[in-house]
DNA sequence: TTGTAAATGTAGCCAAGGCTACATAGTATA
DNA sequence: TATACTATGTAGCCTTGGCTACATTTACAA
């Protein structure tokens, strides 16, 4: 079986040797896994930024989940160094969960105007950036936002 | 709790009334899960398409996981109706799974295609659509296919 | 101050989608 | 045909991210 990349193809030789499908794959999985912690995190962001707290409660019903749903999501961003809180007080982000959050909003915002740019209807564009957010790689985000200033 | 809408601004009167944040959340989260099957039945046409048959194991090294996670994939294609397998033989698709496999061919595509219209590098290009693609809506889809007979 | 409502937390369940280890069935070859 | 390799299937485990039901704590108002 050797001599022959995943999608059946013949290797041309030496490496690194292009992508394979099952890399594609594996890493559309992996930007998947952490669409999750990257809204928490920027939603934190926005409400202590507006508001002043995010509770755990305002945290569920913005995302539309149970609070218990939120509380658990909440101990994993703890458990990896994004967050922290303290029983009954709000939830806060470190170092590293505010530099994430400042990341995951300018993509949000950048996502949204390339559709918009592109000629997708004002909802369509809020509604599909939500998801479509987490898988634009740092070269696309370039690419679009070179667009954007290219075509305003 | 009434008459406040799910991000704290007051509802302006009648229905429909604005898709909530936490709207748009819950709809991201439906179209991730319905990503994995999505994948799963586009491989399985073009692997018929091509090759001839759409073996397990085949499918397992194009998607990058192991043998018996395409196998549980497998078994639930077929619980919802998309696809028919019996027991060392291939895996074909229904008519309802092949419907579904040429929209998501079709959209993978055109996703694709208008990423490197406004500039992604192909290979950024051919990556994220891998993700994107699973939560492009009609509208914005129909926006993407003007944009490229424009563009062109 | 005391009583109630809201917020928070805990326990325990589920399904999806990963995995490894092992068993069985088919296929090809010596 | 006997043997070995490959493909398939099964069992059992894990994490994530949902949920409901219930317990506890805090905040507020009477
Ligand atoms: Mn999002
Ligand atoms: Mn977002
Ligand atoms: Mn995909
Ligand atoms: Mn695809």
């Amino acid at each position: 079986m050797f001599e022959l990349a995943a999608d059946g193809l013949p290797k041309r030789g030496e490496l690194p040797a292009e992508p394979t499908q099952a890399d594609r794959f594996g890493k559309a999985r992996t930007a998947q896994s952490t669409a999750v912690m990257e809204d928490y995190v920027e939603l934190i962001s926005d409400l202590i930024g507006s508001g002043g707290e995010a509770r755990p409660t305002d945290i569920a019903r913005r995302l539309g989940v149970s609070h218990p749903t939120a509380i658990k999501t909440i101990a994993r961003l703890k458990r990896e160094g994004l967050a922290v809180a303290k029983p009954y007080r709000g939830v806060f982000l470190t170092e590293a969960g505010e530099h994430l959050a400042d990341r995951v909003r300018a993509r949000h915002r950048v996502v949204v105007d390339l559709l918009v740019a592109v000629g997708v209807p004002r909802d369509a564009a809020e509604q599909d950036a939500e998801g479509i957010e987490h898988h634009v790689s740092d070269a696309t985000l370039a690419a679009f936002a070179d667009y954007l200033r290219r075509d305003r």
